[in-house]
DNA sequence: CCTCCACAGGAAGCGCAGGAGT
DNA sequence: ACTCCTGCGCTTCCTGTGGAGG
């Protein structure tokens, strides 16, 4: 047997051959921003509208920026960044995804590293970090347009509207606007009403794609990333189709084509065409859930298993008078399994209050859905369902912690 | 109508970790 | 090496809520 080190891994091939499918794969990726955005004219127009006086060196309103996942809200905001970047007008757009940018501190951090690599160390005092932020914008002075995407992540965003808000009284030129990007609703009953009022200056509301427009997004992606005549039409609206009846969500849709494509071109034959599709569809739905469970803090995870057990297992719940939509798990009963679930992989169950903060952050990642309980049932509760199929969250778990 | 149930979710506070300042 | 400060995950305590039951 030739010794692992003098084999080589990746041949030739690996590095310069051409694939059968793709001109450029990273054309299907969701990051990846085309010349001209479809469907999505009146929207740019409108931050754009928004946005401008930035360039005549004034202070642009607030924006808020509301749509479902997949709709095209980044890409509009980041569409936009490159064009503003280009005319090298003292603007500075600073775009922060709060999903890891998760407080105050952070996003205050972030905007001073951005502007001045020796703030990066940790452990700044954040007064500090203000003052040399202020000190910046006044010396340059810039329009700093802060674009926090997913918004509604952060701890505490009235501290940070205030403290943002606040510097615009302290500078003397130069001005501070916030862009927030967020697909939750229900996050501006979060808000103080200051915060609220000026966060939500102006806003705009993105909505979803239908399957045509998808069928049209997915064409253009295609033209450039694909080689021609590897899809077919049909192809093409089927994965429009399924998109458009998941979500309407363009990434969703861009994440099938990308799967497809990459089934064809492994397997070095054929093209795509519906079947691939529908292929593609099973695994990337598997994927998907993968990705983000495996990404969960560990006592979510097991939260998440309990619930998978109990609908596997069958719980009382759904017996109760045969009003309750099956698999529909009350959360006091959860709490329990997830007390057994914890000690059988001899982790600490935390306490009930903790509890119920881990099932709203499963409810805001979109893995579970909760319903008050409302008439029918005693006492007030929630009907907490799973959004993914249980045995498929039971599988990736105990994949990780053993069964 | 009142009380109880089964929770929801806010507020306060605690212990720990990690960095800054001395 | 020490003290101070801040953020973070968590517990404890508490008030609020909406329907069932007596």
């Amino acid at each position: 047997m030739v010794p692992l080190a003098d084999k080589e891994i990746f041949d030739e091939d690996d590095f310069s051959g051409e694939s059968r499918v793709y001109i450029n794969r990273d054309v299907l990726s969701a990051h990846y921003i085309p010349e001209t955005l479809l469907h999505r004219d009146k929207e740019i127009e409108k931050i754009k509208r928004v946005l401008i006086p930035a360039l005549r060196n004034q202070r642009p309103n607030n924006l808020f920026i509301y749509g479902k996942t997949g709709v095209g809200k980044t890409c509009c905001v980041k569409y936009l960044m490159e064009k503003i970047d280009a005319q090298k007008k003292n603007v500075k757009m600073i775009y922060t995804n709060c999903r890891i940018y998760n407080s105050q501190y952070k996003i205050i951090q972030k905007i001073a590293e951005t502007i001045s690599p020796e703030l990066s160390k940790q452990g700044l005092q954040i007064s500090h970090m203000y003052e040399e932020i202020l000190k910046w914008i006044n010396e340059n002075e810039t329009i700093l347009i802060a674009v926090l995407d997913e918004v509604d992540m952060i701890k505490d965003l009235n501290e940070l509207m205030y403290t943002l808000i606040r510097a615009n009284d302290e500078l003397k030129k130069g001005a501070v606007s916030v862009v927030g990007i967020t697909n939750n609703a229900m996050f501006q009953r979060k808000l103080d009403p200051r915060s609220k009022s000026s966060l939500c200056e102006t806003e705009i509301v993105f909505h979803t794609y239908d399957a045509l427009q998808l069928a049209e997004i997915l064409d253009q992606r295609a033209k450039i990333g694909i080689k021609t005549n590897m899809i077919t039409d049909s192809a093409i609206k089927l994965n429009a189709a399924i998109a458009a009846a998941e979500s309407g969500d363009a990434r969703y849709a861009l994440k099938l084509l990308l799967k497809a494509c990459d089934i064809v071109d492994e397997r070095g034959i054929g093209i795509i065409d519906e079947h691939e599709i529908e292929i593609a569809r099973k695994s990337v739905d598997e994927d998907i859930a993968i990705e983000i469970i495996n990404t969960l803090p560990q006592q979510q995870q097991m939260v998440l298993y309990a619930a998978a057990m109990l609908n596997i297992g069958g719980g009382k719940y759904a017996k109760l008078d045969g009003k309750i939509d099956d698999g529909a798990l009350m959360s006091g009963e959860l709490y329990e399994k997830y007390c057994s679930a914890c000690e059988k992989y001899h982790f600490k169950p935390r306490s009930a209050r903790w509890y119920r903060q881990y099932l709203s952050d499963l409810e805001m990642l979109g893995l579970i859905t909760m319903v008050e309980s409302g008439a029918g049932v005693r006492g007030h509760t929630r009907f907490i369902k799973m959004t993914y199929p249980a045995h498929i969250i039971k599988e990736i778990i105990e994949k990780i912690y053993g069964a």
